[in-house]
DNA sequence: ACACGACTTGCACAGTTCTTCAAGTCATGT
DNA sequence: ACATGACTTGAAGAACTGTGCAAGTCGTGT
């Protein structure tokens, strides 16, 4: 049962792997939501958002509580904040590099 | 015209999430490598190996260059570094919290 | 010019992940 | 007890990713 170290840091990364999830953990670091608050912030279906959920649960990047008839969802790694900046470092640091890439990626940039 | 930054996030996470690509980073995080001598630390056919460094390349990475009839690798980005220390220090949090995988996350966590 | 070692690329097959629809659960208000 | 709003789950097909083999390129030494 012994899963190396490097398999399980990429499990973790694949778990980012997502738009939706990304998404969803920026709005749960800044504070916790109810599942129709992500939803309204977050343009998926339901259903689709539950599924995200369920993966984020899974890993145990977050946690969810039953209140008062919602489902409220917290990140349980507070480091996850730590992360996220510094993929925002790197990924500015990259597309400095490339200078240009920023165009081919605006297709659909209207959402945020 | 800005990117959907959670989908430049989302793709950048997903780069990293294989577990051929964590070792190749790690490896290279800590001198160039030749591809062979990637090769000799990653048990993976050289074709794969070669597919796996196409895709770091393609996300500029990793950068190559040839040197006296070899290939040599170094990653472009020194902030990943960082990136890689901070997601160990996530998961060794969830690990704790989750509670008995720990040994399994023991071998060549010397140095990483 | 040729062979060889060191890599990379193309490709087909297998396995994995996403998306959506339909159905199901659960707690609260009437 | 029933309806409703808030979510979750199951499942099927589409889309994407990874793997290994065969073939190809590139540079160096003979």
């Amino acid at each position: 049962m012994s899963i190396p170290l490097y398999q399980a840091k990429a499990e973790f990364f694949k778990t980012l792997g997502h738009p939706a999830r990304i998404r969803i953990l920026e709005l749960l670091s800044e504070r916790d939501h109810a599942v129709h608050e992500l939803l309204a912030e977050i343009a998926i279906e339901p259903s689709s958002l539950s599924q995200q959920l369920a993966v984020l649960r899974r890993t145990s990047m977050v946690v969810s509580r039953r209140d008062s008839g919602q489902v409220v969802y917290s990140v349980s790694v507070p480091e996850v904040r730590d992360l996220l900046a510094a993929a925002r470092l790197i990924l500015s640091g990259i597309v400095a590099a490339q200078g240009d890439l920023e165009d081919e990626l605006s297709p659909m940039s209207a959402v945020h």
